[in-house]
Order: C-alpha cells, then sequence, then structure tokens
DNA sequence: CGTAGGTTTGACCTTTTTCAAAATTAGTGG
DNA sequence: CCACTAATTTTGAAAAAGGTCAAACCTACG
C-alpha cells in the first residue's frame, strides 16, 4: 500500500493481449493498493515527478488488530473505492464518448474545487492515451471529442494540456445524457 | 446488508434517465450490499422466487468490535468485490460483444463448478435485458452474439434459458481476445 | 536545429445501435 | 387442457458511433 505525497499517479491494469485498463488517477493524499489485498492486482506509474510513502501491508494489519474501529475505516475507504469503481463502469458501460469525457472533465473540476483550487481550471498531468484507456475509449476518440467540446464552447484547450470550463451546465447536462442546448 | 438464501437476485443501479447498470448476480450463499455503508447505493430485484435474509448493519459493526480479525475479513469481502467490478469494468471497457458474452458465459460457468453443479450446463435465471445491462450491451445484440455463439458450434440453447458448452477452450480463447479457431 | 513522442485530423471501415416486425415463450382464464 | 393475450426473444435492414490506418502537426528536448 501507497500513500502520493506529491505528484501524480495512473494506476493500471495490464492484459496479457497488451490491452490495458486505466483504473485511476492518484493525486497527493491519496492511497493506492488499497483492495488489493494479497496479490498485486495493478500496475502504477507516474506521469510527473513524484513522491510515494510505503505502508506495509503487515503494518495495517497490526494497526487494525490494535484498533477495530479503524478496521471499519478500512472497510469504508475500499466501500469508496468500490463506489468510484461503479460510477465508472456506469460511465464505460452505459455513454457515449462525449458523454464520457464531460463525466471524466466534471469529475477533475470536483476533485479540484475538493483541493481548495479553481474547479475551472484544469490541468492533464496524464496523456490522452491514459484518458483512452480510462474511458474505454481509442486516443482518436479522445482527441475527437476534446476538438468537438471546444468547437462547442463547452471548453477552452491549451497546450493539450489545461482545460478550463466555459459552460458547466452545458457539460453537466453532456454527463447526465441530455443533449447540449447550445449549437 | 443481505443474504441470498434461496434463488436469484439481480443488483442494479439506475440512472435518472432511465440507463440501468446491473452490477452484479447474487446466488444463494452471496452476500449483497457490503459496499453500500451508509447510503442505499443500488437497488435489487429478484428473478425468480427468492428468499433472503436481512442482517443489520449495526450487527455488523458490534461484531467488528468484538472480533478485529472478522474486522479484516469484511475488508477482504468488499475487497473481493473490488476485484470483480474492475474485472467487469475491463471486460466492458475493451473487449467486443462477442469477448463480453464469452467472459459472461465462463464465468457462470466457474460459478457453477465452485457450487458443485456440471460446469457446462448453465441455467440463465436472469433475462436477457439483465445480461445487456450488465455488459453494457443491448439486448438486441445479446441476443444475436447467443446466436453467433450456437452457430458456431460453441454451445447450445435451449428455450433461452438454458446453454450448453460444447466447446470451453474456444470459449476461453474468445474471451481472452484471440479469434476462435473454428468457422 | 533536428529528432522523438505525443496529439490532431482525415478517410474509410467495422461494430453496434436503432427502429421495426416476426417468432417464441409464459401466463391466464375458459 | 387448450386457447388467447402479454411479454420476451429473435431476426432484419438501415443508421450512427467509434475504431483503424495513415499522415500532418505540435512541443519539448537534446
Amino acid at each position: 500500500v501507497y500513500r502520493v505525497e506529491a505528484g501524480h499517479v495512473c494506476i493500471y491494469k495490464m492484459m496479457p493481449d497488451g490491452r490495458r485498463q486505466v483504473i485511476d488517477f492518484a493525486y497527493p493524499g491519496d492511497m493506492i493498493g488499497l483492495g488489493a489485498l494479497g496479490t498485486h492486482a495493478a500496475n502504477a506509474q507516474a506521469t510527473v515527478k513524484t513522491r510515494v510513502r510505503y505502508i506495509p501491508i503487515s503494518v495495517l494489519h497490526e494497526v487494525v488488530r490494535t484498533d477495530a474501529r479503524l478496521g471499519i475505516t478500512l472497510y469504508e475507504a475500499v466501500s469508496q473505492e468500490l463506489l468510484a469503481a461503479r460510477e465508472l463502469l456506469f460511465t464505460v458501460s452505459q455513454r457515449t464518448a462525449t458523454e464520457r469525457l464531460a463525466s471524466f472533465l466534471l469529475a477533475l473540476s470536483r476533485r479540484s474545487e475538493r483541493r481548495g483550487e479553481d474547479p475551472l481550471e484544469i490541468v492533464l498531468p496524464m496523456t490522452r492515451a491514459d484518458i483512452a484507456d480510462f474511458l474505454g475509449l481509442t486516443i482518436e476518440t479522445v482527441s475527437r471529442t476534446f476538438t468537438k467540446l471546444r468547437n462547442e464552447g463547452l471548453i477552452d484547450l491549451e497546450q493539450c494540456i489545461l482545460v478550463t470550463i466555459k459552460d458547466v451546465e452545458a457539460l453537466a447536462e453532456l454527463a447526465r445524457g441530455g443533449h447540449a442546448s447550445k449549437a
């Protein structure tokens, strides 16, 4: 189990045939590998300079034995991850490419807000390939969809890395599955 | 939290726009709602006559306070669900319709085997709609894919409910993403 | 300045969805 | 037990979404 101190980490699973599923993106303060008891179920790769802190599982076990309430906390943390995984499952399973990207951007926006940053100025530390493998799309479709959102005036794009949300409401409407009102 | 005693339950999440994500199918002995601490995050619907046993969450908390090792057990159970959710995520996200159905049938087959039943004779207690919303496909595509697998000689279909696996290896090859060898 | 990696764009093709209708299955009352 | 109705499943044809292949375009870095 690790804890991200600085930077940004992309957590993914590789398949024998080369296909990849990105499971999550971890920001400073996030824990990695909580659900992977015993088996090392996933890989992780830093996308920028990153510092992590390692916490052996044995320590976790020890801590839980000392205080049962922490067992509950641990349980709640994994439950939270489970909830997120199912949310992503729904996004990938039932939504169109545009809806997926809109959801993704809104999730990043909410994350920024929670961290006390500007929720309308999103920095993307990950590559298009990471986003594609996260949302179950191809690089090309991700790129095209970014362009489409830009042309529709919902976002601004600078250097493929900085996204400015110009119309949160329309984006949210898209993510919800409705049709954007703007042309 | 519930425990299925008899029958079969379909666990799903409804979205405001009517879209539905089936999260899992529960068989006798399976627990439902483990990851849903506090918020009632999902619905469930019996597809056949079903009996469940209700276990209040407060009892769980009590038990954990009594014995910390059970906290670990609980944690492991949710981790297991997390693993399953991510496996499904991958299936839905990266695989074709045929591969998804093949994976699904193989998963059911393995489940049958674990339960000591014939792994090659699978009864489908759920409807095509349930399967479709589980795999992120439409009813029509599910039906067509069943037909395709039947025509290719990998399975037999009786009354839309009983599936006989005729070529496990080819099915597994499909689920892995390879091309079936048979015409 | 030139190269390498990542991104965008274009044209075409495959897969899946959509809409519509036929066929099967299940349930109900005679 | 059989006929009738409702629901589910299967099949068909057309349309749309996304994928694939290929090339051009940045951007950062040496």
